[in-house]
DNA sequence: CACTAAGTTCAGTATATACTGAACTAACTA
DNA sequence: TAGTTAGTTCAGTATATACTGAACTTAGTG
Protein backbone atom coordinates (compact mmCIF):
# COMPACT_ATOMS: atom_id res chain seq x y z
CA UNK A 1 0.00 0.00 0.00
CA UNK A 2 3.28 2.38 -0.60
CA UNK A 3 2.57 5.23 -2.99
CA UNK A 4 4.61 8.33 -4.32
CA UNK A 5 4.15 10.68 -6.03
CA UNK A 6 5.37 9.96 -9.13
CA UNK A 7 3.36 6.48 -9.14
CA UNK A 8 0.29 8.51 -8.61
CA UNK A 9 1.25 10.96 -11.31
CA UNK A 10 1.31 7.43 -14.00
CA UNK A 11 -1.98 6.23 -12.46
CA UNK A 12 -3.53 9.27 -13.09
CA UNK A 13 -1.93 10.08 -16.20
CA UNK A 14 -3.17 7.41 -17.42
CA UNK A 15 -6.50 7.58 -16.17
CA UNK A 16 -6.73 10.83 -18.08
CA UNK A 17 -5.50 9.43 -21.05
CA UNK A 18 -7.98 6.18 -21.17
CA UNK A 19 -10.61 8.76 -20.80
CA UNK A 20 -9.92 11.13 -22.75
CA UNK A 21 -9.84 8.92 -25.43
CA UNK A 22 -13.15 7.56 -24.42
CA UNK A 23 -11.71 3.83 -24.52
CA UNK A 24 -12.62 3.00 -20.65
CA UNK A 25 -13.82 5.02 -17.80
CA UNK A 26 -11.41 6.97 -15.85
CA UNK A 27 -10.93 4.30 -12.75
CA UNK A 28 -10.61 1.97 -15.17
CA UNK A 29 -7.77 3.68 -16.54
CA UNK A 30 -6.34 3.82 -13.38
CA UNK A 31 -6.54 0.53 -12.53
CA UNK A 32 -5.04 -0.43 -15.51
CA UNK A 33 -1.86 1.93 -15.11
CA UNK A 34 -1.41 0.90 -11.66
CA UNK A 35 -1.44 -2.76 -12.44
CA UNK A 36 1.21 -1.70 -15.57
CA UNK A 37 3.75 -0.65 -12.77
CA UNK A 38 2.88 -2.80 -8.90
CA UNK A 39 4.60 -5.05 -7.46
CA UNK A 40 3.72 -7.87 -7.13
CA UNK A 41 1.95 -7.89 -10.76
CA UNK A 42 -0.87 -9.09 -9.10
CA UNK A 43 -3.12 -7.25 -6.95
CA UNK A 44 -6.47 -8.38 -5.18
CA UNK A 45 -9.52 -5.65 -4.88
CA UNK A 46 -9.03 -4.95 -1.72
CA UNK A 47 -5.07 -3.71 -2.78
CA UNK A 48 -6.77 -1.62 -4.97
CA UNK A 49 -9.09 0.07 -3.30
CA UNK A 50 -6.38 1.04 -0.38
CA UNK A 51 -4.05 1.92 -2.99
CA UNK A 52 -6.15 4.16 -5.46
CA UNK A 53 -8.99 5.26 -2.91
CA UNK A 54 -11.67 4.58 -4.55
CA UNK A 55 -15.05 1.90 -3.38
CA UNK A 56 -14.85 -1.49 -3.72
CA UNK A 57 -17.89 -0.96 -5.67
CA UNK A 58 -15.44 0.52 -8.20
CA UNK A 59 -13.62 -1.79 -8.44
CA UNK A 60 -15.97 -4.49 -8.61
CA UNK A 61 -17.98 -2.59 -11.81
CA UNK A 62 -14.24 -1.50 -13.52
CA UNK A 63 -12.56 -4.63 -13.41
CA UNK A 64 -15.61 -6.71 -15.08
CA UNK A 65 -15.10 -4.02 -17.89
CA UNK A 66 -11.50 -5.05 -17.91
CA UNK A 67 -12.27 -8.64 -17.73
CA UNK A 68 -14.33 -8.62 -20.75
CA UNK A 69 -12.13 -6.78 -22.92
CA UNK A 70 -9.54 -8.96 -21.99
CA UNK A 71 -7.12 -6.81 -21.06
CA UNK A 72 -6.64 -7.93 -17.08
CA UNK A 73 -7.03 -11.94 -16.13
CA UNK A 74 -7.92 -13.14 -12.71
CA UNK A 75 -5.61 -15.64 -10.82
CA UNK A 76 -5.65 -17.28 -7.51
CA UNK A 77 -2.45 -17.94 -5.44
CA UNK A 78 -2.65 -21.31 -3.74
CA UNK A 79 -4.28 -21.12 0.04
CA UNK A 80 -5.04 -17.36 -0.36
CA UNK A 81 -9.18 -16.43 -0.73
CA UNK A 82 -8.97 -13.46 -2.69
CA UNK A 83 -8.64 -13.11 -6.22
CA UNK A 84 -5.96 -11.44 -7.45
CA UNK A 85 -5.93 -9.58 -10.90
CA UNK A 86 -3.06 -8.80 -13.11
CA UNK A 87 -2.11 -7.34 -16.57
CA UNK A 88 -3.18 -9.89 -19.46
CA UNK A 89 -0.83 -10.58 -22.30
CA UNK A 90 -1.44 -9.63 -25.56
CA UNK A 91 -4.28 -7.23 -24.22
CA UNK A 92 -4.31 -5.02 -26.65
CA UNK A 93 -2.66 -6.81 -29.65
CA UNK A 94 -5.86 -8.62 -30.04
CA UNK A 95 -8.36 -5.48 -29.59
CA UNK A 96 -6.61 -4.22 -32.28
CA UNK A 97 -7.25 -7.67 -33.92
CA UNK A 98 -10.49 -7.53 -32.90
CA UNK A 99 -11.48 -4.46 -34.38
CA UNK A 100 -10.60 -5.11 -37.69
CA UNK A 101 -14.24 -6.21 -38.06
CA UNK A 102 -15.26 -2.61 -37.87
CA UNK A 103 -13.58 -2.45 -41.17
CA UNK A 104 -15.78 -4.45 -42.80
CA UNK A 105 -18.94 -3.19 -41.22
CA UNK A 106 -18.61 -0.20 -42.88
CA UNK A 107 -17.43 -1.02 -46.05
CA UNK A 108 -21.00 -3.22 -45.76
CA UNK A 109 -23.09 0.42 -44.87
CA UNK A 110 -20.84 2.05 -47.64
CA UNK A 111 -21.98 -0.61 -50.28
CA UNK A 112 -25.63 0.21 -49.29
CA UNK A 113 -24.89 4.20 -50.25
CA UNK A 114 -23.19 3.12 -53.03
CA UNK A 115 -26.33 1.26 -54.67
CA UNK A 116 -28.47 4.11 -54.07
CA UNK A 117 -26.14 6.06 -56.31
CA UNK A 118 -26.64 3.95 -59.09
CA UNK A 119 -27.08 5.03 -62.80
CA UNK A 120 -25.50 8.22 -61.53
CA UNK A 121 -22.83 10.40 -63.14
CA UNK A 122 -19.23 9.21 -61.73
CA UNK A 123 -18.65 12.68 -60.28
CA UNK A 124 -21.53 11.67 -57.85
CA UNK A 125 -19.73 8.57 -56.75
CA UNK A 126 -16.69 9.82 -56.30
CA UNK A 127 -17.19 11.10 -52.31
CA UNK A 128 -18.45 7.64 -51.33
CA UNK A 129 -16.11 5.68 -53.32
CA UNK A 130 -13.07 7.37 -52.09
CA UNK A 131 -14.39 6.76 -48.82
CA UNK A 132 -14.66 3.27 -49.57
CA UNK A 133 -11.32 2.78 -50.93
CA UNK A 134 -9.89 4.15 -47.78
CA UNK A 135 -11.42 1.06 -46.02
CA UNK A 136 -10.68 -1.45 -48.98
CA UNK A 137 -6.76 -0.14 -48.80
CA UNK A 138 -7.07 -1.26 -44.76
CA UNK A 139 -8.67 -4.31 -45.19
CA UNK A 140 -5.86 -5.57 -48.02
CA UNK A 141 -3.03 -4.33 -46.24
CA UNK A 142 -4.00 -5.32 -42.48
CA UNK A 143 -3.57 -8.94 -42.62
CA UNK A 144 0.34 -8.66 -43.97
CA UNK A 145 1.05 -6.16 -41.30
CA UNK A 146 -0.59 -8.39 -38.49
CA UNK A 147 2.11 -10.70 -39.91
CA UNK A 148 4.95 -8.50 -39.63
CA UNK A 149 3.94 -8.06 -36.25
CA UNK A 150 3.88 -11.29 -35.21
CA UNK A 151 7.35 -11.84 -36.16
CA UNK A 152 8.38 -8.13 -34.86
CA UNK A 153 6.82 -9.58 -31.54
CA UNK A 154 9.29 -12.73 -31.58
CA UNK A 155 12.01 -11.17 -32.84
CA UNK A 156 11.75 -9.31 -29.21
CA UNK A 157 11.07 -11.94 -27.27
CA UNK A 158 14.21 -14.13 -27.94
CA UNK A 159 16.08 -10.63 -27.31
CA UNK B 1 -36.81 17.00 -50.20
CA UNK B 2 -37.42 13.70 -51.86
CA UNK B 3 -37.48 10.78 -49.61
CA UNK B 4 -37.37 7.34 -49.64
CA UNK B 5 -37.03 3.64 -47.56
CA UNK B 6 -34.02 3.02 -48.45
CA UNK B 7 -32.03 6.55 -48.50
CA UNK B 8 -33.88 7.05 -44.64
CA UNK B 9 -32.51 4.06 -43.70
CA UNK B 10 -28.99 4.18 -44.92
CA UNK B 11 -28.81 7.81 -43.22
CA UNK B 12 -30.37 6.22 -39.74
CA UNK B 13 -27.72 3.45 -39.90
CA UNK B 14 -24.63 5.50 -40.44
CA UNK B 15 -25.79 7.72 -37.55
CA UNK B 16 -26.08 4.70 -35.45
CA UNK B 17 -22.37 3.52 -36.63
CA UNK B 18 -21.19 6.73 -36.24
CA UNK B 19 -22.86 6.33 -32.57
CA UNK B 20 -22.11 3.37 -31.34
CA UNK B 21 -18.22 3.98 -32.64
CA UNK B 22 -18.44 7.02 -30.36
CA UNK B 23 -17.08 8.99 -33.46
CA UNK B 24 -19.87 11.27 -33.81
CA UNK B 25 -23.50 12.23 -32.25
CA UNK B 26 -26.11 10.13 -34.19
CA UNK B 27 -27.21 13.82 -35.24
CA UNK B 28 -23.95 14.54 -37.14
CA UNK B 29 -23.75 10.91 -38.49
CA UNK B 30 -26.92 10.89 -40.16
CA UNK B 31 -25.86 14.64 -41.60
CA UNK B 32 -22.61 13.18 -43.24
CA UNK B 33 -24.18 10.13 -44.10
CA UNK B 34 -27.10 12.25 -46.32
CA UNK B 35 -24.17 13.90 -47.56
CA UNK B 36 -22.89 11.00 -49.33
CA UNK B 37 -25.48 9.86 -50.67
CA UNK B 38 -27.75 13.40 -51.57
CA UNK B 39 -27.89 15.15 -54.76
CA UNK B 40 -26.82 17.77 -55.40
CA UNK B 41 -24.05 16.51 -53.79
CA UNK B 42 -24.03 20.27 -51.29
CA UNK B 43 -26.98 21.29 -49.38
CA UNK B 44 -28.15 24.09 -47.61
CA UNK B 45 -28.97 24.11 -43.49
CA UNK B 46 -31.99 24.31 -44.84
CA UNK B 47 -32.34 21.12 -46.59
CA UNK B 48 -31.10 19.52 -44.16
CA UNK B 49 -33.95 20.44 -41.58
CA UNK B 50 -36.22 19.23 -44.01
CA UNK B 51 -34.68 15.91 -44.88
CA UNK B 52 -33.48 14.56 -41.80
CA UNK B 53 -36.39 16.09 -39.46
CA UNK B 54 -33.69 17.65 -37.26
CA UNK B 55 -33.65 21.18 -35.57
CA UNK B 56 -31.82 23.86 -37.41
CA UNK B 57 -29.95 24.46 -33.92
CA UNK B 58 -29.17 20.88 -34.26
CA UNK B 59 -27.61 21.60 -38.16
CA UNK B 60 -25.48 24.22 -36.77
CA UNK B 61 -24.15 23.04 -33.84
CA UNK B 62 -23.80 19.42 -35.19
CA UNK B 63 -22.20 21.12 -38.69
CA UNK B 64 -19.89 23.11 -36.54
CA UNK B 65 -18.45 19.52 -35.04
CA UNK B 66 -18.49 18.33 -39.04
CA UNK B 67 -16.65 21.41 -40.39
CA UNK B 68 -13.92 21.74 -36.92
CA UNK B 69 -13.16 17.98 -38.09
CA UNK B 70 -12.70 18.74 -41.90
CA UNK B 71 -15.23 15.67 -43.00
CA UNK B 72 -17.19 18.63 -44.06
CA UNK B 73 -17.16 21.83 -46.13
CA UNK B 74 -18.73 25.06 -46.90
CA UNK B 75 -19.50 26.52 -50.53
CA UNK B 76 -20.95 29.34 -51.76
CA UNK B 77 -23.19 29.07 -55.04
CA UNK B 78 -22.64 32.20 -57.15
CA UNK B 79 -26.53 34.59 -56.52
CA UNK B 80 -27.38 32.30 -53.65
CA UNK B 81 -27.27 33.58 -50.10
CA UNK B 82 -27.29 30.20 -47.92
CA UNK B 83 -24.37 28.40 -47.53
CA UNK B 84 -24.35 25.03 -48.57
CA UNK B 85 -22.55 21.99 -46.73
CA UNK B 86 -20.68 18.88 -48.84
CA UNK B 87 -18.32 16.40 -47.91
CA UNK B 88 -15.30 17.47 -48.13
CA UNK B 89 -12.30 15.34 -49.99
CA UNK B 90 -9.73 12.89 -47.87
CA UNK B 91 -11.61 13.83 -44.69
CA UNK B 92 -10.86 10.21 -43.26
CA UNK B 93 -7.61 10.03 -44.67
CA UNK B 94 -6.28 12.96 -42.74
CA UNK B 95 -8.11 11.78 -39.67
CA UNK B 96 -6.11 9.00 -39.54
CA UNK B 97 -2.65 10.63 -40.10
CA UNK B 98 -3.90 13.09 -37.81
CA UNK B 99 -4.51 10.34 -34.90
CA UNK B 100 -0.82 8.61 -35.36
CA UNK B 101 -0.50 11.87 -32.40
CA UNK B 102 -1.69 9.43 -30.27
CA UNK B 103 0.89 6.99 -30.88
CA UNK B 104 3.23 9.03 -29.59
CA UNK B 105 1.51 10.07 -26.69
CA UNK B 106 1.09 7.01 -25.17
CA UNK B 107 4.29 6.05 -25.67
CA UNK B 108 5.56 8.92 -23.96
CA UNK B 109 3.18 8.03 -20.94
CA UNK B 110 4.06 4.30 -21.25
CA UNK B 111 8.31 5.43 -20.72
CA UNK B 112 7.32 7.31 -17.39
CA UNK B 113 5.62 4.17 -16.17
CA UNK B 114 8.84 2.17 -17.26
CA UNK B 115 10.92 4.71 -15.08
CA UNK B 116 9.34 3.88 -12.34
CA UNK B 117 10.27 -0.09 -12.74
CA UNK B 118 13.83 0.77 -13.25
CA UNK B 119 16.04 -2.01 -11.02
CA UNK B 120 13.64 -4.38 -11.48
CA UNK B 121 14.10 -7.93 -12.49
CA UNK B 122 13.13 -8.32 -16.39
CA UNK B 123 9.68 -9.76 -15.31
CA UNK B 124 8.58 -6.77 -14.06
CA UNK B 125 8.89 -5.26 -16.68
CA UNK B 126 7.79 -7.39 -19.34
CA UNK B 127 3.89 -6.41 -19.34
CA UNK B 128 4.64 -2.90 -19.94
CA UNK B 129 7.18 -3.50 -22.42
CA UNK B 130 5.26 -5.52 -24.34
CA UNK B 131 2.85 -2.79 -24.57
CA UNK B 132 5.35 0.02 -25.61
CA UNK B 133 6.47 -2.65 -28.28
CA UNK B 134 3.06 -3.00 -29.95
CA UNK B 135 2.89 1.25 -30.07
CA UNK B 136 6.53 1.09 -31.49
CA UNK B 137 5.74 -1.40 -34.12
CA UNK B 138 2.86 1.03 -35.30
CA UNK B 139 4.98 3.89 -35.17
CA UNK B 140 7.83 2.06 -37.39
CA UNK B 141 5.13 0.73 -39.79
CA UNK B 142 2.28 4.04 -40.09
CA UNK B 143 5.00 5.95 -42.57
CA UNK B 144 5.18 2.82 -44.76
CA UNK B 145 2.18 2.09 -44.69
CA UNK B 146 0.86 5.49 -45.95
CA UNK B 147 3.16 5.62 -48.38
CA UNK B 148 1.51 3.32 -50.15
CA UNK B 149 -1.68 4.19 -49.54
CA UNK B 150 -1.00 7.51 -51.20
CA UNK B 151 -0.03 5.48 -54.31
CA UNK B 152 -2.73 3.09 -54.33
CA UNK B 153 -5.04 6.03 -54.20
CA UNK B 154 -3.33 7.71 -56.89
CA UNK B 155 -3.60 4.63 -59.15
CA UNK B 156 -7.37 4.51 -58.33
CA UNK B 157 -7.54 7.81 -59.23
CA UNK B 158 -6.09 7.29 -63.15
CA UNK B 159 -8.33 4.65 -63.31
C1' DC C 1 -36.16 51.79 -43.44
C1' DA C 2 -39.09 47.67 -42.77
C1' DC C 3 -39.22 42.85 -43.83
C1' DT C 4 -37.57 38.32 -44.48
C1' DA C 5 -34.36 34.63 -44.46
C1' DA C 6 -29.99 32.63 -42.51
C1' DG C 7 -27.63 31.33 -38.81
C1' DT C 8 -26.02 31.28 -33.73
C1' DT C 9 -26.65 31.05 -28.92
C1' DC C 10 -28.55 29.65 -24.81
C1' DA C 11 -31.65 27.82 -21.34
C1' DG C 12 -34.13 23.72 -20.51
C1' DT C 13 -35.10 18.69 -20.96
C1' DA C 14 -33.94 14.08 -21.54
C1' DT C 15 -30.77 10.56 -21.28
C1' DA C 16 -26.65 8.02 -20.34
C1' DT C 17 -22.90 6.92 -17.57
C1' DA C 18 -19.38 7.14 -13.55
C1' DC C 19 -19.02 6.54 -9.12
C1' DT C 20 -20.42 5.89 -4.24
C1' DG C 21 -22.47 3.74 -0.02
C1' DA C 22 -25.08 0.46 1.84
C1' DA C 23 -27.33 -3.73 1.70
C1' DC C 24 -26.90 -8.09 0.23
C1' DT C 25 -24.91 -12.91 -0.98
C1' DA C 26 -21.34 -16.30 -0.86
C1' DA C 27 -17.58 -18.51 1.03
C1' DC C 28 -14.09 -19.54 4.29
C1' DT C 29 -12.62 -20.04 9.43
C1' DA C 30 -12.82 -20.57 14.45
C1' DT D 1 -22.83 -22.39 14.24
C1' DA D 2 -21.34 -17.67 14.57
C1' DG D 3 -18.25 -14.48 12.77
C1' DT D 4 -15.36 -12.55 9.35
C1' DT D 5 -13.85 -11.55 4.69
C1' DA D 6 -14.69 -11.40 -0.37
C1' DG D 7 -17.40 -9.83 -3.73
C1' DT D 8 -21.88 -8.28 -6.21
C1' DT D 9 -25.87 -5.57 -6.75
C1' DC D 10 -28.60 -1.72 -6.62
C1' DA D 11 -30.47 2.76 -5.52
C1' DG D 12 -29.01 7.41 -5.43
C1' DT D 13 -26.06 11.37 -6.83
C1' DA D 14 -23.32 13.91 -9.84
C1' DT D 15 -21.95 15.00 -14.23
C1' DA D 16 -21.71 15.24 -19.18
C1' DT D 17 -23.77 15.41 -23.50
C1' DA D 18 -27.54 15.38 -27.29
C1' DC D 19 -31.08 17.67 -28.79
C1' DT D 20 -34.89 21.08 -28.89
C1' DG D 21 -37.34 25.64 -29.01
C1' DA D 22 -37.13 30.20 -28.64
C1' DA D 23 -34.77 34.33 -28.57
C1' DC D 24 -31.37 36.66 -30.65
C1' DT D 25 -28.02 38.48 -34.33
C1' DT D 26 -26.65 39.16 -38.91
C1' DA D 27 -27.26 40.03 -43.58
C1' DG D 28 -29.57 40.62 -47.63
C1' DT D 29 -34.03 42.61 -50.34
C1' DG D 30 -38.22 45.50 -51.31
Amino acid sequence: MVSCKAEDEFIENFGLFMESHSIFPRIAGRIYGYLLICSPPHQSAKDLVNRLRITKSSVSSMMRLLLQSKLVEEINLPGERPRYYRIKERGWENIFLENLQAFSAIRALLGEGRSLLDNREAEMLDRIEELDELYAFFEKEMPPLIERWKKFRKKEIKR
